[in-house]
DNA sequence: GCAATTTAGTTAATCGATTAACTGATCCGC
DNA sequence: GCGGATCAGTTAATCGATTAACTAAATTGC
């Protein structure tokens, strides 16, 4: 009595069997269905508050209008929660919904991870890596639609969306030249890190392109924190010529370059500019004076994915498609002309 | 060929009925099944590599093995991930996945969200709403079994897992008072956020049973952020009798607040000690020195949110439990005894 | 005016599991 | 040696949709 209503109680309703209101609610059977009955069942459905079973017509069609989102750390990075925003956002506009799978990063997880989602059919997969370029696409996948995000494989055979890490920091040493800097000095870590390698070569590029010798300008420190960002600051700004201006590899290293000037007594931009990369927005923007920085795009990312993979669903045989987000500049008051 | 086996597969390769083979992989049926017949119908499905399709067994039992997470605002609080991770990893401890809606916070579409999950026959809810102490679950989870996460209802009829903000209060400011620190500030929001009142009352306890006058050492400010924390502090320092420590709202005002004791001359913690709460990850350990914080146990929380769903579908007519989870203070160098 | 086509449905098979109801053996006590 | 348990299965119904195959009436073509 008080359960849900079924489509054979619509059906009872408006007095048609069940094939006639399955076709009338679905628009499917072309003309087979009247106008009249059409809406009658509409309306009995309506009225009975009806909604469709997902898991029985899962099994009939193979189709169950959600998506795995598999993440090898969706939580402990902050930019994860974004990431799975935007897909989410996305999944949703087109009636599909989330089923996340976390791996902590162990390969051995993703295939039992995989494995999960499917028994589930799951109609795809997004397959989230932090802190990755390039990896293989799992075997357990098989035939399972699947895009990649923050991630590409060597052979670029499945889709895949990368932040686009050279127009980024090309970007943001454009807004240190523009106000005149030259001399621009770069902090970064010696991990094997995810961009670490692009975003040192673009610079490098930058120097290159206006004859700026990068003799003493470069510091690399352990890892990508605050501490070392400290500390590799103090080391490039206690050189003899030393910088106008630092390219940060991060926001958290960038917190410490901002006590490695307050400690040399360097007003922050009057003495020392400062840009950096991903726009975290509990440093950035909190830092003081705010932090300019480069924007790592999750949000539109997650969405991106998502919707590559709902079109790769319409249209299996679609090419896979490579994709560079843009990284938008954050300008905040950390930059000024040099004295 | 290639197609995923099926029960029928396992079945004839192991020479009995889907029945059989059923009641020997789940282990139900009592007796029915000799244990030679067991072994071959495991081995058969080992070889073939098999996996349930659980779209067809949720038709059949009702259940889906999937839980939906409901958050009203998934990734814009840096918590939320660690809410979903601790849920994450209970869910799958017990083979079940998370499906997840976010709502924005718009009261509207949290019905639509439920009835979304429902259509897919999710076992039960969890709901997660931050920044709200109390809420009303929404009626259409109807008899969906439902537990609070970061929230609770007026009545306690429903389970429901919160901070245990007065604890965690107390706590930091028994590292001051263990400090030997009396003349204890405090810097809030005038925001109606979560927690607010809760450590506020508990920081006027505090004093009143040290018998100190609070006259002076408050201060409320606009919002909870890095700026208003830096203001608030200025405030609060330059008063004719300053407090030789501070318990800020959160971290993020701490950020200020060490900013406007820099301003001042003030060494932290020899010249002012400062004790804050929520311990983000990307604040409390990168400030310099690094603060003490009590720590919002948000993994704890989802885990335990998951843990209790599971024991309410095991047993529906179990009581709804009210659960306070404990704000361990994570200990670092922004507390030293006052000169 | 009759065959062919179109219209507007219905009936029944199907997706892949679980499970209630049924069926032969075998065993056991008396 | 016979009735009732017990054991070890099988058969068939079922979950709630979708859809292929079929049907009856109305319309059209010539």
């Amino acid at each position: 009595m008080t359960q849900q209503p079924r489509l054979a109680d619509v059906a009872k309703a408006a007095g048609v069997s069940t094939a006639t209101a399955s076709m009338a609610l679905n628009d499917t059977g072309g003309t087979r269905i009247g106008s009249a009955t059409r809406e009658r069942v509409r309306a009995a459905a309506a009225e009975l508050g009806y909604r469709p079973n997902t898991v029985a017509r899962g099994l009939r069609t193979r189709r169950t209008q959600m998506i795995g989102f598999v993440g090898d750390d969706v939580a402990t990075t902050p930019f994860a929660g974004q990431m799975i925003r935007g897909a989410h956002d996305a999944a949703r506009e087109a009636g599909f919904l989330l089923l996340m799978v976390d791996t902590s990063g162990e390969a051995a997880e993703t295939g039992e991870a995989i494995a999960a989602l499917q028994e589930r059919q799951i109609d795809g997969v997004v397959m989230a890596t932090m802190y990755h370029q390039v990896i293989e696409v799992p075997s357990a996948i098989g035939s399972t639609p699947c895009v990649l995000l923050d991630a590409r494989t060597a052979d670029g055979s499945v889709s895949s969306v990368v932040p686009d890490e050279r127009g980024g920091t090309r970007a943001v040493l454009a807004e240190l030249a523009g106000a005149g800097h030259v001399r621009i000095g770069h902090v970064t870590t010696r991990e094997d890190v995810r961009a670490r390698g692009l975003r040192l070569e673009t610079w490098r590029e930058h120097l290159g392109a206006n004859g700026t010798p990068a003799d003493g300008l470069l510091v690399e420190v352990e890892h990508t924190n605050t501490q070392f960002g400290y500390e590799g600051a103090l080391q490039l700004l206690s050189g003899p010529e030393r910088p106008t201006a630092i390219f940060c590899f991060n926001d958290r290293m960038a917190m410490g370059v901002y006590r490695a000037a307050a400690e040399l007594g360097l007003q922050i931009p009057t003495d020392l500019s400062i840009v950096s990369y991903d726009d975290q927005e509990l440093i950035a923007p909190a830092l003081h004076p705010g932090l300019t920085s480069a924007a790592l795009p999750h949000y539109d990312m997650g969405r991106w994915a998502v919707n590559e993979l709902l079109r790769r669903l319409e249209d299996p045989e679609a090419d896979p498609v490579q994709h560079l987000m843009p990284c938008p500049v954050a300008r905040r008051d950390s930059v000024a002309p040099p004295r």
